[in-house]
DNA sequence: ATATAATGTTAACCTAAGCTAACAAAAAGG
DNA sequence: CCTTTTTGTTAGCTTAGGTTAACATTATAT
């Protein structure tokens, strides 16, 4: 378990490495609106709980676990996106805000529970959906709606 | 606005007077598992934020200002564990852990948000519940179904 | 009434997260 | 190929939150 700080910027990579193929320490620092100096903090931390590859001036790499990680952080994120926006029907940009924040506080139990929620209400059989945030079915299924 | 750390100091002094009358630094201590030292900075931070009135060895009292923040966290935290147990069917125990995690990152807008859904799903009319965070209207509608 | 116990405060320290400013390394352009 | 610019690193500082240990004060009990 790393912090919600280091879960930032560990999603943060995976995103910029998803859109951009490769990254770069100001990537990241624009990106997170931080400093070049607390993104190199921050990397180095990643580095020691071996979910990045990094060597001095070379190239940031996440590991396997730092892959899996990042995924399920932003696994987090759609079920709660997802619920705000489609189910209390809040606005767009307010919704992704708020998933961001609200992510970090929640356990995999509950976002579970929330992610079945969602389905159910918005009209898929709860019986051909059995979601589970810590394995892979289903991962478009709750976005389908969006 | 203060920390999330001194809200959560804010609600146990709230609560613990609201149930024993008085209040020592021991008591908060021992309700929020940490030491005097650290409730001694807490109070210190939250007198100079004038949330409550503290003198060097004195009784804690809650300024009015205190109070309704106290009432205002404590809200949240209802709207949360109503949603968390009588819609979502989380377990008890779990809701209210979870609903405790919860309140801080969320903003007023969303909670209320949250309360009418509640309301509505737990079938009550939402022409009959307005519900607001910062007004008193309707603030025992959201426990009724507890 | 005073010794002892309980409670509250302070000082000194720790960690995480951020920052700026100075420096080092690498990349780009003439 | 060497200067300049961009990028990355490090050192030193700040703040918030927490800790322990030592000390001060207040309360209790004989």
């Amino acid at each position: 378990m790393i912090s919600s700080s280091l879960e930032e910027y560990l999603k943060t990579i995976y995103i910029l490495k998803v859109q951009n193929g490769n990254i770069r320490v100001t990537d990241i620092a624009e990106k997170m609106n931080c400093s070049k100096a607390s993104v190199n903090k921050a990397i180095n931390n990643l580095k020691q709980n071996e979910l990045i590859n990094y060597e001095t001036y070379g190239t940031i790499e996440l590991t396997l676990d730092g892959e899996n990680y990042a995924k399920k952080i932003l696994e987090a994120y759609d079920i709660l996106y997802v619920f705000l926006k489609d189910v209390l029907n809040i606005e767009d940009e307010k919704s992704k805000e708020e998933a961001e924040k609200l992510k970090q506080n929640m356990s995999d139990e509950t976002l579970n529970t929330l992610a079945k929620y969602t389905h159910k209400v918005l009209g898929l059989s709860s019986l051909e959906c059995d979601y589970n945030v810590n394995n892979e079915r289903c991962r478009n299924c709750v976005r389908r709606k969006r």
